[in-house]
DNA sequence: CTTTTATATATCAAACTGATAGTATGCATC
DNA sequence: GATGCATACTATCAGTTTGATATATAAAAG
């Protein structure tokens, strides 16, 4: 499952260019499955040699041609493949959480300004679900709703961990009390 | 932050060799910041070209030999750089739910499978903090006890969703009452 | 009038992933 | 008694991904 893998799925929903697919991953599909112009391209390269996409260019004024690609049926076949295996993966990989291990190396400045901002950034990643938005949340499949739920719940969740435990990580009451009391 | 600041971070910790940090790796990090090998080895001996690690090579009876490594006083700084972004990130990539944006073209019996088995994943996840473990949970830092707490926090609101909202993937009540209905 | 944003393509160095390889001991299974 | 597997240690490699950059034009923002 990667990339390429993505992309046919994308495609089942109509065709699409790549610059098409990148916005698509820039507004949902990249909050957990982030990909760039340097994946998505290569990717679509390697799917028409393969024969798993076809594409048109159609030509457009005072703009790069666009190169529209559509699935095919051996496309199809193969992403029914990628979405067979049973035990598909999912990642972390936090800078944040490897920063987090070694705060005893920071200054509480340093530490308290890394969470401010983290907080900021779940807060705004919540506000994408209080628009009326969803374009098309009841169009939407049940997959995506499923996803979007889980997103939302996983942000608030962390959200309320990071709220709650953060003065774990700057002079911590402990450390203050012990101080003052070996004086 | 990529795994060279990692390594230097693990390396205040005292000296180790690329095998001891592959299981530390193993073993905590790598749960929300994943190396192998290939990337390891490659950090260190660009860590020691570049003068941030010394190492000696341990031989040893009927062993290769152990490579050493300690930070130096160039490595710390470096360290210290690192640790100075104030924006690290938090990504996620997961061919689960990029699988489950999918869940409309598997049968039913895959997306069960699929998610049955990331339920036992997480379970077995979270039975390493039941254990009397945490070696040294008294003397772990604070930031490993914030990562820690935050790893178990996340996977049991994770389980509560999957476990709520599972049957928004499958042949939805819904669903299937449009049909009764529609015929 | 200049900078930014949007439309579109594409490539590249550096980094990372997952697998493989080599070498030696011990331990269990057949 | 042999075969395979786990542990201990190093290391590399092909394929992917990341993040930045290049190219080109037009419209909107400042």
């Amino acid at each position: 499952m990667d990339v390429k893998t993505v992309c046919l799925g994308m495609l089942t929903d109509g065709p699409a260019s790549g610059y098409d697919m990148k916005k698509c991953f820039e507004s949902s599909f990249g909050h957990f499955f982030p990909a760039g112009y340097g994946s998505i391209y290569p990717a679509l390269a390697t799917l028409a040699r393969n024969g798993m996409v076809e594409f048109e260019e159609v030509p457009q004024e005072g703009k790069p041609d666009r190169k529209v690609y559509t699935i095919t049926e051996k496309g199809r076949k193969e992403l029914m493949q990628g979405l067979s295996n049973p035990q598909p993966t999912h990642r972390v990989r936090s800078e944040f959480l490897a920063m987090m291990c070694f705060a005893h190396l920071m200054t509480e400045e340093q530490v308290n300004l890394v969470i401010d901002n983290k907080l900021l950034e779940i807060e705004n990643f919540l506000k994408l679900f209080e628009k009326p938005l969803c374009n098309q949340c009841s169009s939407m499949p049940n997959g995506a709703r499923f996803v979007a739920g889980f997103g939302q719940f996983v942000a608030s969740s962390l959200k309320g961990y990071i709220e709650e435990n953060r003065e774990m990580l700057t002079s911590s009451g402990a450390e203050k009390v012990k101080v003052a009391v070996g004086q």
